[in-house]
DNA sequence: TAGCGTTGTCAACAAGCGTTGGCCAACAGG
DNA sequence: CCTGTTGGCCAACGCTTGTTGACAACGCTA
């Protein structure tokens, strides 16, 4: 109903004015939960960061879900691996996540979110089999097995990065990327290409 | 100056009447902190479910924050593996760990609240050093590496943790505890006893 | 210029929170 | 018996939260 042409509204939305607004609230919101989590982090301090006032996040994103909704909405960027030998699988895919990761706050954010509150209902898993599925079937040898070996994956990645981007233990954040990449390359390796146990 | 014996006030407290309160309480905490995290887990709540009053956890608990760090105070269990081989030490280590979870809450409470605050200030990381530490010790070959290898065998456990008992991703809780074990123990032995990376 | 939809500000709301202090019943010791 | 301590409930405080609605500036179109 908001929309200007009757006929065609499946048409790209001239940008608006307010563009910038949202995408100032967003920005703020990705850092808030980051780094407070779900609860923590309020509509009042995320208009605050965004400098402007708290009802607006109210306009644009309906309520703090739908804000949340909004700014969880996360891209894993992986690339196609189109060059990358069977043998190197495992390690392409630790070093991508570690860098994706370090590159900005929205998988912490994410994450964080996805284990303090419930309010998932398999919205986690759908992004592993979308996102990451296609990569492990690409080197996975039993097609049948791949959402079982994209969860081991999983476990392995989100563990270590709960020990390092959240709780931030000393002893990981201590470690360098390559080390890490090292140690849990054999291992991903292993739930990709390997028979089963 | 609440004790009565003035002479060694280092001997055990005699039973208080309101022992069963105070247990009732800390039960009640403990489910609510699992269930719903810590900003969520209200004490209100809390007190509903123990069937007392809101005051009686602030009487004994003094904060919210005391009444958590009371709930959290985790004992892993860790049997001491005298008669396990060094090459089955990774099944050993995983089946134990995935038997504790499952046997009460107070875990994932813990690492649901790790994770949702930052008020942890390194007492996950004392937490595994002290009660992993050792075990790791007796099968790892280098010994100042046990930091180390322990913080890696808490990123694969704590990563199936997350997806298992937290998020409650529907293809990790679908395999059986066997399975898993038959997976991620192979991993678990080479953090453990293998050569540096 | 008048009109209208879009941006934004401000003040207020109801609800829920952690926390406090006062009051009463049950018990223990003399 | 009286008295002090302990265990417990109740009502209230101060505060923050998400959310709402009224109202003023802006920009476009006729």
């Amino acid at each position: 109903m908001t929309e200007n042409s009757p006929s065609a509204d499946a048409g790209p939305p001239r940008p608006r004015r307010s563009d910038t607004t949202r995408a100032a609230i967003l920005t703020a919101a990705i850092a808030r939960f980051a780094a407070d989590g779900y609860e923590r982090a309020t509509i009042r301090a995320i208009a605050r960061d965004a400098g402007i006032d708290p009802a607006m996040v109210m306009r644009y994103y309906g309520s703090k879900e739908g804000l949340f909704r909004a700014a969880s909405e996360i891209d894993l960027r992986m690339p196609d691996f189109a060059g990358v030998r069977s043998e190197e699988a495992g390690e392409a895919l630790v070093r991508h996540f570690l860098e994706r990761w370090e590159a900005d706050d929205s998988l912490a954010a994410m994450l964080r979110v996805a284990m303090a509150s419930g309010l998932d209902e398999g919205r986690q898993q759908a992004l592993l089999e979308r996102q990451v599925g296609p990569t492990v079937a690409r080197f996975c040898p039993a097609p049948a097995e791949v959402p079982r070996r994209t969860a081991l994956i999983a476990s392995q990645i989100v563990g270590m990065a709960v020990l390092r981007y959240l709780i931030q233990v000393p002893t990981v954040t201590a470690m360098t990327r390559d080390e890490i990449v090292a140690w849990l390359a054999p291992t991903v390796q292993r739930y990709l290409t390997a028979d089963g146990p």
